[in-house]
DNA sequence: AAACCGGGGTC
DNA sequence: GACCCAGGTTT
């Protein structure tokens, strides 16, 4: 239904033509787009993974002042590394990317593969970035597939398969593997995901703007707006926290490492309470202190917080408290200066609690 | 295949 | 509020 067949081969040759050209008029000028390194690519690329350009810019721009090169990231320290993506969100990136940079300068000397089986062996490094990489930094005709080709080509191929199933990136995968420029592949990519930011948008599509608008079956059958067809994913679940700020006699400030594994891992973060585990203020403390081994005062209601994940939302009840007795368990954390937290990575829920001291 | 994993912008 | 964003990993 998809395939091409020899008599479509022309058309694709002209829709080649019409996407790239257009790309190399318009396209935005990006910090990461002046002839860059396969380094600064695969960077940019994990750095744009669900998130927009927008956001990304100085963020990179940070980044690669402080890591220049793979050497550099290499020889980092991770909660460096944590702290510069601190506020960007899907932590498991840096942490992967650092884990396969490392393995990037001890097995390939420094040097990005230029091979599917390589790379995609990295952590960090799926389909996508994989065909980003091979495609930008090595000329190489390989698709690259994220949200914005899946929507685009849905549109123009008049695919009706539903892009939130895994099955759907297959076949689009195989429509641009059919369609991509052997001459200049990476501009027929970026092309594609530049069309789908700019032009071929969610909502709204300026269809009278876009360069390829002769070749989309979509636009033909006026269903540029029905498509891409996308299942709803089910709405989050809320937790409810009771988070302290807690003062010693030194006026430092109780904060704990989260767990190396799972949500917003090995950032820190302020002791958190499940609200389920202590009602009353009372039952808060006695909670405490059988979790820690310290006697804390609780003080005045600072403020509410809500935070939206993708898949929970929390609520924050924040209280000021002192400590006033016991001995803090081994691994609960540690009393800081405030100089001292401004060097630690935290999510940006608990930013906002930093901020009220 | 479905769930997990952040944070911010848009409509 | 719901959806989306230059997705990948784990279960």
């Amino acid at each position: 239904m998809y395939q091409t067949s020899i008599d479509d081969f022309l058309e694709i040759e002209e829709f080649q033509q019409d996407l790239i050209s257009w790309f190399l008029r318009v396209q935005r000028e990006l910090p990461w787009r002046q002839n860059p390194t396969p380094y600064q690519v695969w960077v940019s690329e994990i750095m744009l993974q669900q998130t927009r350009v927008d956001t990304v810019i100085p963020y990179y721009d940070r980044f690669m002042q402080k890591y220049p090169n793979p050497e550099a990231l290499a020889a980092a320290e991770e909660e460096d590394v944590l702290k510069t993506w601190e506020g960007l969100g899907y932590y498991s990136r840096a942490r992967n990317l650092q884990t396969a940079v490392r393995e990037v300068v001890s097995e390939y000397n420094g040097k990005v593969p230029d091979n599917a089986k390589e790379l995609g062996q990295l952590k960090g490094v799926g389909p996508y970035t994989k065909g980003a990489i091979l495609s930008i930094a090595y000329q190489q005709p390989e698709p690259a597939v994220d949200g914005n080709v899946m929507r685009v080509i849905s549109r123009i191929r008049k695919v009706e398969e539903d892009i939130a199933k895994p099955k759907a990136r297959k076949i689009i995968e195989g429509i641009v593997s059919d369609m991509i420029s052997a001459e200049d592949p990476s501009s027929f990519n970026q092309g594609l995901m530049e069309l789908g930011a700019l032009i071929c948008k969610p909502k709204n599509p300026l269809c009278d703007e876009c360069p390829v608008q002769a070749h989309c079956r979509a636009y033909k059958e006026d269903l540029q707006e029905m498509l891409p067809i996308k299942s709803r994913k089910k709405s989050q679940r809320t937790e409810k926290y009771v988070a302290l700020l807690i003062r010693d006699e030194n006026h430092r400030i109780l904060v704990q490492k989260r767990p190396e594994k799972g949500l917003l891992a090995n950032l820190w973060q302020f002791p958190m309470i499940p609200m389920d585990k202590a009602n009353t203020t009372d039952e808060l403390v006695q909670w405490f202190g059988d979790q820690y081994g310290i006697t804390i005062d609780v003080h005045k209601h600072l403020t509410d917080i809500k935070h939206v994940f993708s898949h929970i939302i929390w609520n924050l009840d924040v209280y000021s408290a002192t400590s006033t007795g016991g001995c803090l368990q081994e691994g609960k954390g540690e009393f800081l200066s405030a100089e001292e937290l401004q060097q630690l990575p935290f999510p940006v829920s608990h930013q906002k609690i930093a901020r009220l001291i």
